[in-house]
Formats: C-alpha cells, structure tokens, sequence
DNA sequence: GCATTAACCACAG
DNA sequence: CTGTGGTTAATGC
C-alpha cells in the first residue's frame, strides 16, 4: 500500500483542513485510497470494518437488509465521510455502501482515525457537525417516509436530486425505478406510475432516466403536502 | 355505499 | 428494466 500524501489533497475535508502537517502525514501513513465504478461495493453490512471511509468524488446509496427487502436507507454525496456510525458504532457494518456513480474513496484507518479525534478538537469538532447534520436530515426523511403520500415521498426524492445532489434542473436518474421504490418505500410500478404523472401533468419532463423539473414550485408543494 | 390510494400480479416491449 | 392494465384490500367520507 502505497503511503499517500494528504497535505496535497484537492479533496481535503472541512475537517481534515484542521489538520497540521504532521497530523496530514499521520493520516496519509494508514491511507489508501481506491477507486470504485458504478455498482461496485465499498463496504458490506455484517462485514468486519476496520476503516473509516472518505468520499472524495462520486455518489454513494446505503443500503440495509430489512425483514422483507433492501431497504436504501438514502445516497451520499461526495464529500462526506462514510461509515463513521458503522465504524465507531459497532465492529461490523449495519449497512452496506454500493458506488452509484464513478467514486474515489480514502480508506483510513480507524486507529488512526480515533486518534486525531482526541488530539486535534477542531478536527472532532467538524466531524460532530457532520454527525449532528447527518442524525437531523434522518429524522426529516423518517417523518417524512411515514406521514407523507407517496407522490409527496416521490416529489421530495426528485427534488433532494435537483437541489443536493446535481444542482440543476435537469439530471440523469443514478437510480433505477425499482431502486427509487427501495428509497422511498413503495413499488416498482407505483414509482413508473408516479413519474409518468407527474410528466402528464407537466410537472416534470421524463425520457428514460433523463429528468427535467418543469414547475418546481409545484414539485415543492406536492412535496410538503403529499 | 362510493371514492381514493397503493400494493400485487401478469404480461409486453 | 419499464410501462400498463386489472384486481384487490384498506381507509375515509
């Protein structure tokens, strides 16, 4: 495993920019980083884990063995930190990481890891932020997931894509119809059903996995009333 | 009752 | 992998 350099990462974390040079290198040193294509997995659930991982660049769905199915429990988009709750929380993964788009991913170790945890505070303290903005958009899914229609789930999905993820109104789906169904809890044909609605209704403009938002106060309303 | 919502099944591109 | 149609169960006026 070749010994990376963090001090010259473009892709340096809010956090890791808190970093001193000797710290960069302490963390280079237990570094690898490793390229994934679209579909490969990056860590498994019930898989030991060992390392925290560093998205870089690419796009990432988490995934959860549920009593009837996979559940996609939401994407991550780079940068961000993957598996710090699988990591810190237990020895084995609760959840698998599968790459949806081309992404780049540092694999650091989580000896490593802890250890700037307790010697550089502003370090810790963007880590925690992370954390804490992680746990709120959870609970906004979660409530959403139970008291919203699906056509407001849906509406929100689309949405989270054009204002998180691409910033732009217009966006290849990275998921497929039976996948979307997965992250926002309903089938495969109410989702093919859904979007050609929405498309009917001028909405939103659907070919294949091409999207445009055509009216997207409306998409906004349909997703918080749903 | 009657309407709406959404799942499940089947079948065709 | 998708789109559609039919059927059906649950829920709400």
């Amino acid at each position: 495993m070749e010994n990376k350099n963090c001090s010259l990462c473009l892709f340096k974390s809010k956090a890791a920019k808190n970093l001193s040079d000797p710290e960069l290198k302490q963390m280079g040193n237990s570094c690898a980083e490793v390229v994934f294509r679209k579909g490969d997995t990056i860590f498994k659930e019930n898989a030991l884990s060992s390392n925290i991982i560093y998205l870089q660049k690419g796009l990432v769905k988490l995934l959860i063995e549920g009593p009837h199915q996979t559940q996609i429990l939401r994407l991550k988009k780079a940068p961000c930190y993957l598996g710090l709750p699988t990591t810190m929380g237990d020895k084995v993964n609760h959840y698998s990481a599968v790459a949806i788009e081309p992404t780049t991913a540092c694999f650091i170790d989580i000896n490593t890891f802890k250890n700037l945890l307790k010697i550089n505070p502003d370090f810790s303290f963007e880590i925690i932020t992370e954390l804490c903005r992680n746990e709120l958009e959870q609970f906004h899914r979660c409530v959403k997931l139970i008291q919203n229609q699906i056509y407001g789930r849906l509406a929100n999905h689309l949405l989270n894509l054009s204002t998180e993820v691409y910033e732009s109104t217009e966006f290849k789906l990275p998921l497929t119809r039976n996948e979307i169904a997965d992250l926002v809890c309903t089938s495969r044909e109410t989702v093919s059903r859904l979007l050609s609605d929405l498309s009917k209704e001028k909405i939103i403009q659907v070919d294949g996995k091409q999207v445009r938002i055509l009216n997207q106060a409306l998409l906004e309303k349909i997703s918080d009333k749903g």
